[in-house]
DNA sequence: GCCAACGTTGGC
DNA sequence: GCCAACGTTGGC
């Protein structure tokens, strides 16, 4: 049994937004094609936790919670010709990209937009603060994630 | 294997 | 719509 990990996962509201995957209850985060951001996927487990991120949204956010349920699996639309994330060179013997399923927890009372997390000191170390803004799925310490639901919840 | 050119993300 | 940051591609 591994350790419980913790995560950060951008949607584009105007695609996904936390309000969708409320109504699906669940949904396979595909369309990742970002080598870092895949191999974060892969080693995420059934029941780590994710902050649900609204980008290029007015304003940019925490939106809620989400889980994990699904381990990483290959990408079915990768394979597909008609899909915009269709890849060439993947073959069903060798994926190349890589999705979890990822299931609804709950949302925040109101969205914890970018600019508080900012304000906090002690979230100035957070990964989506600094390096690598433009990673769509992310890492997390505990002490940030709880630190961020805790904010988040009030 | 380097690095210039190019493409994309995402905040503002 | 701009542009900084950074990932990817491709010529050499």
């Amino acid at each position: 049994m591994s350790k419980k990990q913790y995560w950060l996962m951008k949607s584009e509201p105007e695609v996904y937004s936390i309000e969708h995957l409320k109504k699906d209850k669940k949904t396979l985060w595909s369309g990742v094609r970002n080598y870092q951001a895949r191999n974060f996927m892969k080693s995420m487990n059934v029941d780590d936790e994710v902050l649900f991120y609204h980008s290029s949204a007015e304003p940019p956010g925490v939106a809620g919670i989400a889980r994990i349920s699904k381990k990483a699996i290959p990408d079915p639309s990768q394979f597909d010709p008609k899909s915009e994330y269709y890849d060439k060179k993947a073959s069903k013997e060798k994926p190349i990209w890589f999705c979890t399923e990822v299931s609804f927890e709950k949302n925040f009372p109101k969205l914890l937009s970018l600019h508080q997390l900012k304000n906090e000191k002690s979230l100035a170390d957070l990964l989506l603060l600094k390096r690598g803004q433009r990673l769509s799925v992310q890492p997390v310490d505990e002490a940030h994630f709880q630190y961020i639901q805790k904010l988040g919840l009030k």
